[in-house]
DNA sequence: AATTAAAAGTCAGTGAAAGTCAAATTTTTA
DNA sequence: TAAAAATTTGACTTTCACTGACTTTTAATT
C-alpha cells in the first residue's frame, strides 16, 4: 500500500470521526507519524482533496500552525442542475467523460450510474450514429440521464 | 497456444479465485511472469476484457500502479445474454420498452437501471439523431447497457 | 521593534509504473 | 492463395508517487 493511500485514509477517518466533516492536522506531526516527508502531505492534499473532489483546505503557517480540511456537502440537486446547464447542446467525448468522472467523485451519481453513462456514450454505441451527430447526441443523453438523478 | 490466450486464462483464473470477481495485477510483473512485453497485457485487456465482454478496467500509473479488472456479475448472465442476443441490430421503440419493462419484472435489472434505459431511448434523445438511425441506435445502446449488467 | 524559531508552501527532479501507436508477423477467412 | 484480421513487439509518452532543498509566513521571544 502506498504512503499516499495511508495518508488519504487517515484524513478520511478523521473527517468521518468529526460530525462537522472537518479535520485539523499538523503537517510535520502527521508526516513523522506516518513516516514520510512533510511535503508528501501537500502532495496528497493537492491530488485527492481538491475542491473538485469536494474538499476545502485552509491553513496557517508559523508556530502553532495547522492545516484544516473540510468536506463540503453541497446541495445535490442544485449541483446536478448546474451540471445539466453546463452541458449545453453539444459536448465532446473527453468533456463528457470528465463530467461523469467528476460527478462520481462528488458522489452526485453512484458508480453503477457512472458506468451506465460511460456505456451510453461508448464507441460501440456511437458507431451506430453518424459522426456529425455525436456531440449533440452525447449532450442529449447525458442531460436526460442526469435529469433522472435529480 | 498463443500468449494472449495464456494471459486471458491467467486473468480469468484470478477472477474466479476471488469471490468479488475482481483481479488486480501489476502490468510489468505479470508480463515478465508470462514472458511477454508489457504492452501485450494492454492488447489482451483491450481485445478481450472490454465492457462489451462484461468487464470493467481501472488503472493507476506511477509507483505502486496497478490494473484492476472487474467482472460485472455472473448471476443472471445467461438470461441477460439471451436478451442481448435477441435484440439484434435494430429494435423499435415499442419492443424496447417491453423488453426493459420485462427485464425489470424479472429482476434482471433494478428500477433505477430501467429508468436510465428508458431515458436513453426517450424522445428528447432521439430528436438528436436522424430517424433512419433510431432502430439501430436503440439496439446498440440497449445492448451495451444490458452488457454492463451481466 | 527586532530577532528567532516554528510552522506550512513551492517546485523541480527522479524513478516507477501504465498507456499509445505503428510496424512486423502470424493466423484466419473468403 | 490473396486479402483481411488478429497478434506480437518495442520504442516512445504520459501519469503518478515521492523526495528534499529552499522559500514564505506567522508566532514567540528577547
Amino acid at each position: 500500500m502506498r504512503i499516499s493511500d495511508i495518508i488519504t485514509e487517515t484524513i478520511i477517518n478523521m473527517l468521518n470521526e468529526s460530525q462537522e466533516g472537518t479535520a485539523e492536522i499538523q503537517r510535520n506531526e502527521l508526516a513523522s507519524m506516518l513516516g514520510c516527508v512533510p511535503s508528501q502531505i501537500n502532495y496528497v492534499l493537492g491530488s485527492r482533496f481538491t475542491p473538485e473532489h469536494g474538499y476545502i483546505i485552509e491553513s496557517r503557517r508559523g508556530g502553532g500552525g495547522f492545516i484544516k480540511i473540510t468536506r463540503v456537502r453541497i446541495d445535490k440537486s442544485s449541483a446536478l442542475m448546474h451540471i445539466i446547464n453546463s452541458i449545453g447542446n453539444k459536448i465532446d467525448g473527453v468533456a463528457s467523460r470528465v463530467l461523469i468522472s467528476n460527478s462520481r467523485d462528488m458522489e452526485l451519481i453512484d458508480n453503477e450510474t457512472a458506468i451506465l453513462m460511460m456505456t451510453a456514450i461508448s464507441t460501440p454505441v456511437l458507431r451506430e450514429i453518424p459522426i456529425a451527430f455525436h456531440d449533440s447526441y452525447r449532450a442529449a443523453v447525458l442531460k436526460q440521464m442526469f435529469m433522472t438523478r435529480i
